[in-house]
DNA sequence: TCTAAAGTATGACAATTATCATATTTTAAT
DNA sequence: ATTAAAATATGATAATTGTCATACTTTAGA
């Protein structure tokens, strides 16, 4: 059982406002686990009873439409907070969170973050304030959906992905993203993600280097994205 | 000045869990204001320094895209509260507040309502799942917008404007909107979204009656949404 | 009441995107 | 190392959706 007091998690969420008695309290009840690529932390419809804090590796939100295809509603990296609006709203999970890469989390039950909601007011303004910020995102995401086309989206997406996670030494984009998770990102299909990176690719806009992405003219690429 | 105790906002949002003595603090701090359909209650990227309460009339919350065009990200009926996103975060409003009807708003000053977040955790519960609510729609409805065609999404925009805001005497849906406007709901271009009415209309699954739309076959339009 | 403007409707066409087929490459398991 | 499965890639084609033009209808204001 180690500490919480020096964890990324503690430093860039919520946390953060927690003090160090509150933290011993988590250091007791939390527990540790090694999520693998590919392995979900939790499913759709699952009662989840508390909250994940990402300590390492990036995970997918995602949700299964009715036409079969999975659409990836957020991306998490380490330093943040998994499960937080189940929690709040005390229902199932509405989203899978699935692993991108070898994951490692600590789980916190439910029963202890209610009481820093109702002892501590920062950590709750702290919370609310996350949610707002991705319901916020949301909406935005939303209008990028209804509103651009997908070639617009997935220039945007790329643009995201090197700004949000950053780039390998060969400068490819570091978070491997499968084209279907890719396709999962911008709302589309498969096939339909690939052409259109192959025309970006011709276009020199970016170079596919084998399934890994390099971005080569970003400014070009973020007036596509509009 | 009005009493706020018997008010439906105070019924139908966060603000049940106020106490009479902050009741009263409210009814002297607040502004009632009359806002003509068409008009805004505020825009997109003002600042809004407090919350609305809607005591009558619906509004939609748009956000303009980078295409010119307004995309409608929700719509606010009576005893709903407007602008707590923005109040939360401190930022300047993100959606624009548009009359859809006549209305009737109560202006609280963030300052009243920052105290009550201090004071009243059952408040600020209240107002945490309010807003994980608005999440969990918004993610499903971005969902929706990336995966479903325009056709889907007009069926399953019909059966939600007659279940949320119900019927005239002769069953045309009671909340009027422009076809413009429910355009910019399932977002695509008025003219498809003409287009589509009048082939569900030849189909026998709505009955357009003027510019007013009439469900006919909710079994079929359900179906049809998926 | 008349008229201009806005809203609704429809056709023609182009652009975008999905689907299905198939080939090629990569990955993982035996 | 070999092979089957999965992932990537591309072509052909169809379906969906957007755009532009134009006509008709309703609304609001002079």
């Amino acid at each position: 059982m180690s500490k919480c007091e020096q964890c990324i998690v503690r430093q860039f969420s919520s946390l953060k406002a927690l003090g160090k008695e509150e933290l011993l309290k988590i250091a007791e009840c939390k527990t540790s686990y090694t999520i693998k690529k590919g392995e979900p932390v939790f499913e759709e419809g699952e009662m989840t009873n508390g909250i994940y804090c990402v300590k390492d590796g990036v995970c997918k939100l995602s949700k299964l439409s009715s036409n079969g295809k999975d659409q990836i509603v957020k991306l998490v990296k380490p330093g943040e907070l998994l499960g937080q609006r189940s929690m709040i709203s005390e229902e199932p999970a509405n989203l899978s969170a699935v692993a991108l890469e070898d994951m490692e989390v600590c789980f916190i039950p439910r029963t202890e973050i209610m009481q820093f909601f109702n002892q501590n007011n920062q950590f709750s303004m702290n919370v609310m304030k996350t949610i707002c910020g991705d319901l916020k995102d949301a909406d935005e995401h939303m209008v990028n959906m209804a509103q651009k086309s997908v070639k617009e989206r997935l220039a945007g997406t790329l643009i995201y992905l090197e700004e949000t996670f950053g780039k390998e030494a060969d400068d490819t984009l570091r978070l491997q993203l499968s084209r279907e998770e890719l396709a999962g990102m911008i709302g589309t299909a498969t096939e339909s993600c690939i052409r259109l990176l192959s025309e970006l690719n011709k276009n020199n806009l970016i170079e596919l280097v084998g399934k890994r992405i390099k971005i080569i003219d970003k400014a070009k690429l973020r007036r596509l994205s509009e």
